[in-house]
Formats: C-alpha cells, sequence, structure tokens
DNA sequence: TTGTATGCGTTATCAG
DNA sequence: CTGATAACGCATACAA
C-alpha cells in the first residue's frame, strides 16, 4: 500500500519536472525492475523471453509491470534493440477502393501481432516509390509490404537481401522475399467463359493499364477462352481503358460509335464496368437485357450497383491479411509457404443469356 | 577521388561486419562529424538549424552529409529529443469510401513537410479506439488527428493537454485542441432546399446512424428547410438508416411498403443513397423520372453511379490535408486557425423537378 | 539463472 | 560560436 502510493509520489515528481509535456506518465523498465527488486536486464529478458529466469522474478516482474502501468517504448527498443516492431506498406493510393481492403487486412493481421503499419502512397510513380521505401527504411521498419508496385524485381530482390519483403501482383524468388500472386489469367478466362456459356458469342473487352502485369494476364485469360470455345478474336472488340470508370465510359461510346456489334462486355476491372454501364446507359443500352457485364475485382461497390455486378472476386481482405502473416513469418525466421485463394466469380445480376 | 573510394571501402568493410541485415549503409552523424573535422554536437545544430554556426563548418558539414549519403535516423532522433517526426491519425475504418479521401490528404501534407502518418482504425468502437490512442502514445506521436471517432470529448480535452491534437467532427475548445466541424446542419438544409426548390414536398428522410453527431446535423438540416418552406414535416416519411448501403435499401423497401407516398429523397449519406436507388429500381421506379434522389457525401463513385448522384459535397480531401496543416500550425507552435470549406450541392442527374 | 557494463545514434546541457 | 559529456530507454555481450 504505502509501497504503491510513493511510486504514484515519485511519478508526480518526474512529471512535473520534466519539460516535454508528452513524456507524462512515463514508466522505465528500470523503474519496474527496482520496484521487483530484479536488475534491468531480468525485467528486460522477462518482457522479450529472451532467457529463462525463475518464476519468483518472473511473477515479481509481471507484477510490478502491472501495477505501475509500464509500457515498453518501441522508440527506445528499436535503436537498442535494431527492431521497430513496425512494417512499412507500399501501396500506390490509399484511397483506391481496391486496396483499401487490403490495408484493413494488413493492419488487422499486424496489430494483432503487436506490429504496427506505416503506409506510403506511391502514386503509381517508380521514383516516388523509391523515396518511400527509402524513408521506410531510414525509419528503420523490420520488413516491408509491397502491394504490385512500380519498383523493378531486381531492386525488390536487392532490398530483400538486406530486409524481409513480401510482394504482391508478380512472380518472384529470393532469399527474404516472398511474393503472393492472385491468378489474373485465370480470373480472366472464368469471367469470358461466363459470358460465353451464356451464350454471348460477339465478347467486348475493355483492358486495363497495360502497363499492370495484371492487366495483361486478364487479357490473356480473354483470349485463351474464346480460343478454347472456338470463337473467333475480333480485335475490334479490344478497346483500351485505364482502369478508370472514365476509360471505361469512353471505351464503350467508342464501340457504339464504331458500330461493331456486340451483346456482351467484359471490363478488366469494376470501375470501368461502371463507366461502361453508365456509357449503355446513356444510350438507352440496358444491363443486362440488351448487354450483359462482368467486371473484376469485386469492390465493395459492386453488390449495389444498378443492377449489381457480376464480377471475379479477388479477395482484397484475404490478400492483405495473408501478406502480412507471410511478413510475420518471414520476421520469425520460418519458411512463408502462404498461398492466395483461386480466383472466384460472383454471379449478381448484370449478366444474362443472350437473348 | 581517392577521399571517395575509401570511404566507400570503408563502408563495405562495415556492412560485412554488420550482423544485422537491414542496418546497411549506416552513416552516423558522428561519421559525417569526423569528415567534417568538427565535433557531432555542432553537425546536429547545422542539421536541425538548432544554433548559429560558422559559415566554415557548415558548408564542411553540407558537404561530408551530401558525400557520404547521411539520412538522420528517426528513431536515435525520437529518443533524444523527443520528437520522432510522426502523427497519429486514428480513423474508424481505413477501407471507408469516405474516410479514404481525408487520409489522403493527412499523408500527402504531412509527408511534404518531413512528417509521417501512423494510421490505425478505431473500428467504431470506443474501447479499441482508446487502446489505439494508448499504442500512439506510447510509439511518442508528435500529435494526434482524431477523425470523427467514438472517445468523449473529455478525453480528447485530456489528451490535448499533454499532445497536440486535431478532432474533426466536433466543435471543442481547449489548449492544444484544434477542432475542425464541417457544417453538416447547413448542408443538410442546402439539400432539402434543392428538392423544395424542383418543387418537390413529399420528401423522405433516410437517417445516418443517429450515434454520430453528424447524422443528426443533416437531420436537423432537413426540419429546418422544410420549416422554412412551410412544409410540414410528416414523420412517416423518416426512416432510420445505419449509413450503409444495405440499410438505405431497407428503408426504401419500408416506405414502399407502407405505401408513403414521396417524389424525392433525401439520404443522409451516398452509401445509403446508392442503396435506395437499388431499391428504387427494383420496384420499377426509375430515378430521377418518378422519383429524385440526393446523398450526402458526394464518394468517389457517386460521379459515375446510375443515374449519377446530385450530393452535398464534402470535401474530405481538403478536410485531410487542413487537418494535417492545423497539426503542423499546433506542432510548430502557431495558433492554428484554419477552417473547413462551406457546404456545396454537387448538381448531376438523380435530381429533376417534380412531374 | 542473474547482474554489470556498454552501446544504439541523436539531442541537450553545460562549460569554455 | 563550439566541443565534451550526459541523457534517452532498452537490449545484449560478458562476467559471475
Amino acid at each position: 500500500m504505502n509501497n504503491k502510493t510513493s511510486a504514484v509520489v515519485r511519478l508526480r515528481k518526474a512529471r512535473a519536472t520534466t519539460g516535454a509535456a508528452h513524456r507524462e506518465g512515463k514508466v522505465t523498465l528500470e523503474m519496474v525492475a527496482r520496484a521487483a527488486g530484479v536488475s534491468p536486464s531480468t525485467a528486460s529478458r522477462i518482457l522479450n523471453g529472451t532467457a529463462v529466469v525463475s518464476e519468483l522474478k518472473r511473477h515479481a516482474v509481471d507484477e510490478a509491470i502491472a501495477r505501475l502501468g509500464f509500457v515498453p517504448n518501441p522508440v527506445a527498443r528499436g535503436l537498442a534493440g535494431g527492431r521497430t516492431l513496425s512494417v512499412g506498406v507500399v501501396t500506390q493510393a490509399i484511397d483506391s477502393p481496391f486496396y483499401g481492403g487490403a490495408l484493413r487486412g494488413i493492419e488487422d493481421e499486424l496489430s494483432a501481432a503487436g506490429y504496427s503499419p506505416l503506409f506510403v502512397s506511391g502514386q503509381w510513380n517508380a521514383v516516388h516509390e523509391t523515396r518511400c521505401i527509402e524513408m521506410l527504411r531510414s525509419r528503420r521498419v523490420d520488413g516491408i509490404i509491397v502491394l504490385t508496385g512500380r519498383t523493378s524485381d531486381a531492386a525488390l530482390k536487392a532490398l530483400a537481401a538486406n530486409l524481409p519483403v513480401v510482394v504482391t501482383g508478380r512472380s518472384l524468388c529470393a532469399p527474404g522475399l516472398v511474393s503472393l500472386n492472385f491468378d489474373n489469367f485465370e480470373g480472366g478466362r472464368l469471367a469470358t467463359r461466363h459470358l460465353l456459356g451464356l451464350g454471348h458469342c460477339r465478347i467486348a473487352f475493355i483492358t486495363g493499364d497495360t502497363r499492370h502485369p495484371d492487366a495483361k494476364e486478364r487479357h490473356r485469360g480473354y483470349l485463351a477462352a474464346l480460343k478454347e470455345a472456338g470463337v473467333a478474336a475480333d480485335p475490334a472488340l479490344v478497346v483500351p481503358g485505364q482502369y478508370t470508370e472514365e476509360s471505361g465510359l469512353a471505351a464503350v461510346e467508342s464501340l457504339l460509335d464504331k458500330r461493331v456489334p456486340f451483346s456482351a462486355i467484359f471490363a478488366a476491372n469494376d470501375q470501368m464496368a461502371f463507366g461502361a454501364a453508365l456509357g449503355l446507359h446513356r444510350r438507352q443500352l440496358r444491363v443486362p437485357y440488351d448487354v450483359s457485364l462482368v467486371g473484376f475485382d469485386d469492390v465493395a461497390t459492386a453488390t449495389y450497383s444498378i443492377p449489381p455486378l457480376t464480377t471475379m472476386h479477388h479477395p482484397v481482405l484475404e490478400l492483405g491479411q495473408i501478406a502480412a502473416r507471410a511478413m510475420l513469418q518471414l520476421l520469425a525466421g520460418e519458411p512463408a509457404t502462404l498461398t492466395l485463394p483461386a480466383p472466384r466469380l460472383v454471379r449478381r445480376e448484370s449478366t444474362q443469356a443472350r437473348r
């Protein structure tokens, strides 16, 4: 009792003398050690499980920690031990409807393990992305998760030589590096097959930004499905897009203006599908009565679009979780052998059999 | 030349001997100081502009920094100086279409000033939010930005006593605290007025989650506009929602099922408006021919919904930027006097004059 | 098993 | 103006 009181009093004093306001309530490991009657190193060992200690002291320290409300200082820990318990996450646009889910998955998984994510946006700009990575390294993150990104494979491998790296959207192999690649080819093929199965044979394809490998894969999938079905691929049915709603709208307009006949559209992502839907709507064409429409990614808004969009489910939340778990494994020194779920079509109301 | 080479060689050696892989390429301030022929303190002073130093030494140090490629270690800096150059950002859901923009604004502004944001999601849970804030404090962030949040005003004020705080979505006054409140009342009023001006007098209102102050404000705005126009407020026209698409859909269905007559709907946010639009679509009611629809927030997808949604523009990106700037001012010790843009209706295609 | 001493890279506090 | 020297809070060889 008395002990407790005096501890509090000491704390008060410390607060009063400390200039920096935000250092209030600071309880150091040393204080804990003294309160428990052990040395700081022992307290540290108990905190980290670095070595075996007697049950007695362990108990005393645990009790002292709880009583004083000790919270380890990650900053000091980072300086002394080299581990900051934080991992950098390189994304392209933190406000993207697509990546949002992944970020959430990462945060959930990481924070459950005591790690904190440090998000930075590369803005689809290789130079900026490099700067971001440099910044993360200077902040001494314990590892880096790169979502797609524009950084070269070589640079990533080099990075992985010094720091655990998890990268999505590519297939890479290097020590300290795990890559998680979603099967975009299969996704594109399944989406096209769905349309084919519905009797459509004039299927337009709106490509994604061709600088992205996944856009090319989805395109390959489209072509493969057509070939499998013995349907000739008409180049006039393939229109370029940039993964934006605007480009989807423009694509449909160009298709319509050129009077290319088609009964279905497969857009390489949902955002373009939404733009396409609006384009069709403006020309009095109804989805799915006049034109069937399939998207890709299954973003959150796809469920409530008009009509609800049939699309390839891209498990972004899981992607984030799995990427985070892979990083955790890497950090723990375990060999990571995680894999992504297979593509899966979510059938909603934007597709129907050809009339 | 020779100098340069030997420096590189020394670096190589350091790399080879250092066990921790991620410490590669480390150049310390001490090394810079030695290379420049000054003491570490002087080098530090030059780096931070903490004191006046002779032009000669300044030059020598700058040159050494550039030559060795020195990058200050934020971790060590945080330990020694108490400043981590990072600010915590408490959001509710990092994947929310609404908050995404704000996060981006914050990141842009903060990183331009050399600060890094540390994002955490409160998940609309007061307890969890408190834990998040504790975590941020333990990580020694220099300040905290709270986007709306469930934390009590009192707790926030207490927090602000120790740490600069910027909070959005409320009007609070306390030292070290700046609050940025969007005028939701005016927004609700303007949205309703728009509908009124179009000749609608049976205007349904889908409320937001009433635990949010902004939802209540929007409701008040709706009521005020009605009153101004001399239109009686019919309680049957007000249906509860929870800010989700699903609840917007349910709201419309309940309205239709009860056969409450209406020619327009004002949804307290865009997500519910989308749900409502789908509900109307399912019952063969067309927007805006049969029913005019107004949302609130102007999320990114509102531009490409079918039809493009008329909505109150909520400047989230600016909100983020302004919140970040306010934090920067607070950090610099300047009195922050920033304010948010006024509500503004974006008229698109979901509203038209009553037939 | 445990304590002591030292270091992590900077900033801050003193003297000069 | 500048340079030693002491923190900052913790982890870790090393010694016992």
